[in-house]
DNA sequence: GTTTTTGCACTGACCAGTCAGTTTAAGAAG
DNA sequence: CTTCTTAAACTGACTGGTCAGTGCAAAAAC
């Protein structure tokens, strides 16, 4: 009820959150416990329970963050730019969002596509409302004449999708010696060419 | 050799390696317990540790399987075929072998790029195995002018394994009605704008 | 003086792994 | 064909540990 949440209070949420996701990214949720999510936030264990209701409507609120915040970036991104350029503007967006919140975007690539969990509705909303930006952006750009006509709305909009998550997840794990620059530039060409009338 | 004994034994191994792949697939590792794995296979707990050494070796042995079947499917694709026909195989294999294996495919897809977890090592030899088959393939296509030569090597091959999971189990878990034809079209299309010189 | 955090003990459910005992396939002996 | 023997395969109750969530008094922050 007492939801004149102060600036203490918002620190600290910040502070769980911050734990929770880079936790979570590398174990996953069941694995991880809220005992260890407390330590790495400095906190008590109380407190957890104090700010959230359970370690379950902690991570939803988180993917609501989180995944809010990639909308709002993908919605910037691409204001006002015609077609093609916001395609690339989508692309640099979500590989700068990726760099920023890396241990989120492994957290997402990993609970994604899981089914049976008590999360998987909200996850689908939010998943819906972020791509429905790219596919908002290709439909136009069809429409348009500015993107190929052939081009299937539905699968160019969950590939572009995924294949940033993938290709800049891999990166973080797999190259992560590698210019962050390089595989965008790498990436972008792709998307080029697929976008090429 | 067909002995009475190995081949239920061998029986036993194959519903074990059945159940836990739905399950950890909807669940994940973690979620996943022993005795659900035995209650899914039809078999008592004290069978699953009488097959496997642990919970662990029973899901690295999953992973072996899995990922060796689809190198093998990959090697078998493109064998033979001259680069450009054999990215087109590759595609196709990878989109075939998630029609048959669903459950492992999402099961990859969410384990796949987990750090700080026992079988991590496994995982990534397994993942360098399939991969260097598609890097092959992009190579020499590049090397003969059959590929674009601008085209990064080590991105691309990442990208078209990745994109494949993505848009297949994406096609799975969120678009389950549309026909898997539809799908492979709308990817084939993509990758072929990706593959002119 | 109200809100937020702490520290810590406690509970009850759950779960990986164990083990003493039972069943089964397959062959040997009668 | 029937009975006996053996080893492999399987069973499921049990153990020791872990973990989400609770309760609360005292302190710190605002």
């Amino acid at each position: 009820m007492t939801d004149g949440r102060s600036r203490r209070r918002e620190d600290t949420r910040q502070r769980l959150f911050e734990a929770a996701v880079q936790l979570i990214a590398e174990q996953g949720f069941s694995a991880t416990t809220v005992d260890d999510i407390a330590a790495r936030a400095g906190v008590a264990k109380g407190t957890v329970y104090y700010n959230f209701e359970s370690k379950t409507v902690l991570f939803e609120e988180l993917l609501r963050h989180g995944i809010g915040l990639l909308t709002a970036e993908f919605r910037a991104a691409v204001a006002g730019l015609p077609p093609r350029e916001a395609l690339a503007a989508l692309v640099r967006a979500e590989l700068e969002y990726i760099r920023r919140y890396r241990a989120f975007a492994q957290l997402l690539l990993s609970e994604m596509w899981r089914t049976n969990r008590e999360w998987q509705q909200t996850l689908r909303l939010l998943r819906g409302e972020a791509i429905e930006v790219i596919a908002e952006t290709v439909r136009s750009g069809v429409a348009v004449g500015d993107l190929p006509a052939d081009l299937d709305v539905r699968t160019a909009s969950s590939a572009l999708f995924g294949v940033g998550l993938v290709v800049a997840v891999d990166w973080l794990v797999f190259q992560p010696d590698r210019p962050i620059e390089d595989v965008e530039e790498a990436l972008l060409g792709i998307v080029r060419r697929v976008a090429r009338t």
